[in-house]
DNA sequence: CCACTAAATGAATGCCATTCATTTAGACCC
DNA sequence: GGGTCTAAATGAATGGCATTCATTTAGTGG
């Protein structure tokens, strides 16, 4: 049962990829395939799973031929983000009262990023030209607030502040249940250890809902306020 | 001129580490240490140039060693997020009302990870027993919350409610001034366009501040009302 | 005095993003 | 139809990274 000599014995016979050397005749790969397998990738392994030679791999691709289509890891992650924008949303501006409006933009914005947090740091700083599906949300949104009546000079601020709260809390539904556990320092920590056991989930599954209902409802009244 | 043969001629001379192999009569490392010059090297360097290797460099030791007093990257991101925290501003709790106390923790709060928003998916999602600081601050802003009357089943969600606001501000200080330049999609996003053009500074240096201010202030005037 | 543990070194390991030289296919031009 | 240019693939580096391991040495407790 020795394997010493000739035949090679292909370990795993055609598991991965096999293409000769050369421009195939039709082109493998695009943007939008890069994009949905990289989605697809991340469902499955997460973001830890997500490596660039991982991606190569469920396109059936070398790691460097990636390269002549996004210039980095990270323009991948740009080009998942503005994917995902497009699950947003943000018919409601145009069907519901604003506050009705506003909420169903906020809660579904946190759950779709909730599943994607190693995106906000990305998303948080990335000029909005170049995320177009981003930009687009942003134009249904302020043209919402715009129909209801909302003072120009504060739109973009109300919606930045929104936004911040969401990506916020965003984190937050990943948190692990016992997070609040103070465990041995309880002893001195007697108000938050009270507060935390007193903690009311209102109805919501979990704390976090519960959290992002408050603030949320916050800024809905008092940014309503400020209509005209 | 030939540097050929024998005298090795130490290309840097003594700059990094010198000591013979073994235990040293005096330990060199230790928590504090670490975690001072960590914090040190990331103020030097920013986060992408804090790496264990780097880090060990400035404690002129072997990177193996930090792995004697940590055990990952990750503890050592958590002992500096938790030593940042002492610098959070809590005292006004004991000193000022509610309202002014909450503006205070939450402006300082905000300006201090803005510098480090790499930690904080590391804060969202960390237990607070691993973080004793965190955890008096903690301590101390829930009793604010109780002495000024604010219903118990309440208070933890209030606070994380403002914490995940403040996370997400925290990003936004960093974004680039131009981030909302719609550029050459301009003409298909007229509503957003001329809400950006039009966007009131307030007498505030950057857009991130009025925008934090404008959120901040929705949610103490919402979370004051519900004071007993 | 001896065994044990703690704290250092230095050499390896394995993974990862990215780059480069090379090959090939088609498009365009003369 | 031949020649040139560009685009898209391969496969082999490269350099950096966190982390592990074997080894050495110094105190400490029985």
């Amino acid at each position: 049962m020795s394997a010493s000599t000739s035949a090679p014995a292909d370990p795993h016979p055609d598991a991965t990829p096999r293409r000769r050397v050369g421009r195939p005749a039709a082109a493998v790969l695009d943007q939008d395939g890069i994009t949905a397998a990289a989605l697809q990738l991340i469902g499955k392994s997460g973001y830890d799973g997500f490596t660039m030679a991982a991606l190569a791999r469920t396109l059936n691709v070398a790691p460097s031929a990636l390269y002549n289509h996004v210039s980095s890891k990270r323009d991948v992650l740009v080009l998942v983000q503005d994917h995902l924008t497009s699950f947003v949303e943000v018919s409601a501006f145009d069907a519901e009262p604003w506050d009705q409006a506003v909420r169903s933009w906020a809660w579904s914005y946190r759950d779709v990023f909730s599943k994607h947090t190693p995106l906000i740091p990305v998303i948080a700083v990335l000029p909005v030209t170049d995320a177009p599906k981003t930009l687009a949300m942003y134009e249904a949104v302020s043209a919402g607030f715009s129909r209801a009546g909302f003072p120009q000079q504060r739109i973009v601020s109300a919606i930045v502040a929104l936004e911040s709260f969401i990506f916020g809390s965003a984190y937050d539904v990943t948190a692990p249940a016992d997070i609040f556990d103070s465990g041995s320092m309880a002893e001195s920590t007697p108000n938050f250890t009270a507060a935390v056991k007193q903690q009311d989930l209102e109805g919501y599954e979990k704390p976090a809902d519960v959290a992002f209902n408050l603030g949320l409802e916050a800024m809905i009244a008092r940014f309503g306020a400020l209509r005209a």
